[in-house]
DNA sequence: ACCTGAACACCGTTCAAGT
DNA sequence: ACCTGAACACCGTTCAAGT
């Protein structure tokens, strides 16, 4: 281990090669979290380890226990943080200006766009336990839940339905976002360099003739699209609750 | 099923009171991976070592790798048995014997009822990395797509809309059932009777009116019936799907 | 043929001690 | 006030040695 490992950023990225000693920034809980998130992105859930993290901090890892009770606690935040970053995303705004529609839109936008960004940290915000059942990933913060209850109630929604919206709305985001991540996190494991993408050939796949024949659709790409699509018809979906409970109103 | 578990007693600690000497049964991969698969589901991923799995089994840790690789191929056998398990559901036919929409159906409940039976486990099934990127979760073996993809073709399904529909049939999927896991899956990790589920307090939710109102909504559960709502909805989608493509032929 | 003891490298975490 | 060294308990994994 070599010694001066005083990597500190000034600024967000540090990317490779950039092994620039520098003038001791303190270390802060922020400072923490962000650099746990910017790793994981890197190099995957697995590789980030207390001890490793400090390295990267310039730090010994006995030091982040003064700033985080522990790596659990310090995962919980990642996954806050990655939260709050939806919730900071241009697209997205807090209350409707365009109706609900809109605005349900604009907000499946900005989560599926942080979730891209952070293709091995999503996994983390879709599994790590909540703090109460009705907290659905990747919705999972309060402030989440109530701007978006609020916004639906707002634009006319029933109680019932603004709750059913939003946990329809989760599970769609969920399911696809996920699977969207998968196919993209996959990719770039630092290990996985040396593995040769272990993929079934041909070979193996004598014996599934069907899934020999559409193998070219089967690897083809068309998340954006599909979760467009699969976006608009929740929407419809969403009005037929709205109407629903409407109608048991009057 | 894994009755036949066998303790060394002795003064190794042992929770249960059921110190049953042993008729030394062999050990073998299908009884490692049974037995790992019962682990989860009773003490939660975290706490299943390589360690704690021998001493269960009677043996010491390092004797599971004369059957297991490592403990990684160990969690992708785990995963495999569960969606094995999966396919093996009585509700489950290969062939489509009522139409599409019956085949669709009686899947997705199959899949469903394994998901719930093994709560703790099915979070592992959704976020392993796949083989390849179109293995997607829930369905994630060859065999699986390969009957999912025969079953629709021979319905009548073009190619291009057999594999949109296996797309949205596992994005479906694992939206909701991770989501229906999630809550059943949190009670009882052991760890859990400790912390009193540090649900947050009325007085947490002062700032959040709209949350505080509609709480009993939140905390009620109707996964069932939304599962089924859901789902049939998806079943509408796919018969869009299929048509469009049909229209495009002629 | 199957299992174990001892060992290694690495991990999370604690705490008295350094600056 | 902030960080470190040393230590502890536990982990995955290897391998020569036991039966």
């Amino acid at each position: 281990m070599s010694d001066d490992e005083q990597y500190v950023d000034g600024d967000a990225d540090l990317v490779a090669g950039d092994p620039m000693p520098s003038a001791r920034v303190p270390l802060s809980r922020d400072r923490i979290v962000a650099t746990a998130l910017a790793f994981i992105d890197e190099q995957g859930l697995p590789g980030l380890t207390m001890r490793r993290l400090g390295e990267r901090l310039g730090v010994e890892a006995m030091s982040l226990y003064r700033y985080v009770p522990g790596r659990e606690d310090l995962l919980d935040a990642v996954v806050e943080a990655t939260v709050a970053e939806m919730q900071a995303d241009d697209e997205v705004v807090n209350t409707p200006a365009d109706g609900w529609q809109d605005y349900v839109i604009r907000l499946a936008h900005g989560v599926r766009r942080v979730a891209l960004r952070h293709p091995k940290a999503f996994p983390l915000v879709a599994s790590r336990p909540a703090e109460a059942p009705w907290l659905r990933p990747p919705l999972r913060s309060l402030d989440w839940v109530e701007s978006f209850l609020d916004a639906l109630v707002g634009e006319g929604f029933d109680d019932e339905a603004a709750v059913g919206a939003y946990r329809a709305f989760t599970s769609f985001l969920l399911g696809h976002l996920l699977l969207e991540v998968a196919t993209r996190g996959a990719d770039v494991g630092p290990l996985d360099v040396l593995e040769p993408e272990q993929e079934p050939g041909a070979d193996a796949l004598a014996e599934y003739p069907t899934v020999r024949r559409l193998a070219g659709d089967l690897s083809q790409d068309h998340s954006a699209t599909e979760f467009e699509e699969a976006l608009e018809d929740l929407v419809n979906r969403l009005a037929l609750i709205f109407n629903e409970h409407q109608r048991g109103h009057h």
